[in-house]
DNA sequence: CGTGCAATG
DNA sequence: CATTGCACG
């Protein structure tokens, strides 16, 4: 989605190579404050969550990402763009200890586009597949565990593609996808992980100025999760650290933008309210663990 | 072309796993013998020719292969599947020491498909591409350069496919390539150098059994060679080595086959018949060279 | 098994 | 600058 030029950061170095990490960041690295062991009103986390976009769930595990998950020990752990059926999930995910109970979902007659899973130490009540809408229902995006106090929701939105091509079914999507968080949120709390593919306000990225045209930067994009937020769900990243600069979650490949930390943040936990005001201890983003062009993030709740 | 199953391979181990390379290897690995300096009428060497395969020129660029190359310092260098059009020839490759005059084909219309160059130390009195037939001279599979006292012609000859999908094609293309060389050898004597794609005899490759109906050991195509020694041009390594077992320049990748030399020879040096009795010193094959399926040989010869 | 493409991000 | 699948070998 950041298909920026390179005039950003094209220094006036005269003849020389730029540096690939100059020495002036233009976003500061972001610093992860201790964990938030507890809630507000004082309660001990006894869920904990990560959600990653792997960018290719097999070349992720060659760069050892299997093994970060296994020392991270969630409980719940929600993968995107797996890019892999089923059937070819590697045996290092596939006997990862402490998760079982696995459920993939991927893009029909799409080999290698897509895809997601969700991982789960004790079973699910219920799994379902998709939103619920024909039009969005057949690309792997969406995974719903029910547990017995919660949903939790795996997601990969669509992206809107180079030139917004795509945006038009990404705004579709959007609408479909409230709706169907909605009927969840009715019947029990919701934990909603995963890619979203926008970055909601100029805070969450690091060049917004440049990217009000871009694909997870537009208007419409930024509405669709306003209107999220609207519907009585928490970002919970931010509710906890408002003001946090440079907290990003997402880094294009292209010209090192990880290294300067130019990057976005289009990874959530997003909560149904009440959940937020009751369970939430703590939303952390795991910048430095390489492995995909996203990085892991781990919500910590207090069931 | 070599598509063989494993069971040639599958020895009888039990339940280990088997070894890569067996002790027992099938055929020998081949013992290269010193450098004939003269031709058997006591005349010393003047131009060194050097034919490769490349398997792709920017894998091979990374590989070393040109580095390889500089130090063989052939006056004349033939490379075959560079899969690589002219303008995204590496610069490695461009600044070759010694190999100033560059010429570069490569497939219309299907970018990283066959090609093929020829390089030389001196610059020839004419360059001509193809072979004359439009059937075949879409794809970048010849280029001929003539020096003063020869033809130098780089040819990578179209493969029959997997099941043979293509050795029509292929047929017609060994006449239409015979009546090329006729041409060309009705003027002046011809060195032809390439990846000819067909093992002549059974010495030529170390399944023979197993082959008769791949592609590159079909009697069509070996007929096809015969007919070329017919017209009057000589098989250089073979006139030398006539016993030679084990010679082979290409081995598939897949299963471990170059370890075990488990090859064929398909890179040949034919030579007009003047040619090879008055000038052939010696015909080298480099097996050991890495940097593509295929090896490297050179060609010696008294001109 | 390995090349270089294409689509995608 | 990466991923995947693909055609080709």
């Amino acid at each position: 989605m950041p298909k920026r030029g390179k005039k950003e950061e094209a220094a006036k170095d005269g003849e020389g190579v730029p540096p690939k990490v100059p020495k002036a960041s233009p976003a500061p690295q972001y610093e992860d404050p201790p964990l938030r062991e507890e809630t507000p009103g004082g309660r001990r986390w006894t869920l904990k969550v990560t959600s990653w976009n792997v960018d290719g769930l097999r070349a992720w595990v060659k760069k050892g990402g299997a093994q970060w998950v296994q020392e991270e020990a969630p409980d719940v752990l929600c993968l995107q763009e797996t890019k892999c059926a089923g059937p070819s999930v590697p045996p290092e995910v596939r006997g990862l200890p402490g998760l079982p109970h696995q459920f993939w979902a991927s893009a029909e007659g799409k080999p290698g586009y897509s895809g997601v899973g969700l991982l789960a130490k004790t079973e699910p009540l219920k799994v379902t597949y998709g939103i619920g809408a024909p039009e969005h229902d057949s690309e792997g995006r969406v995974i719903t565990a029910e547990f017995p106090s919660l949903f939790v929701v795996s997601a990969y939105v669509p992206n809107a593609g180079r030139g917004l091509v795509r945006l038009e079914p990404r705004l579709r999507w959007d609408s479909a996808f409230l709706e169907f968080l909605r009927g969840l949120d009715a019947q029990k709390p919701v934990l909603l992980c995963g890619d979203l593919n926008v970055a909601h306000q100029e805070i969450d990225l690091c060049h917004p100025g440049s990217n009000r045209a871009s694909a997870g930067f537009t208007p419409q994009e930024r509405e669709g999760f306003s209107r999220l937020l609207g519907a009585g769900f928490v970002d919970s990243f931010r509710r906890l650290y408002p003001e946090a600069r440079g907290a990003y979650t997402f880094w294009t490949y292209l010209g090192g933008a990880r290294a300067r930390n130019v990057g976005w943040r289009l990874d959530y936990f997003v909560l149904s309210r009440r959940l937020a005001d009751d369970a939430l201890c703590d939303s952390k983003i795991r910048s430095a663990v390489p492995g995909s062009d996203h990085c892991p993030i781990t919500a910590y709740l207090a069931m």
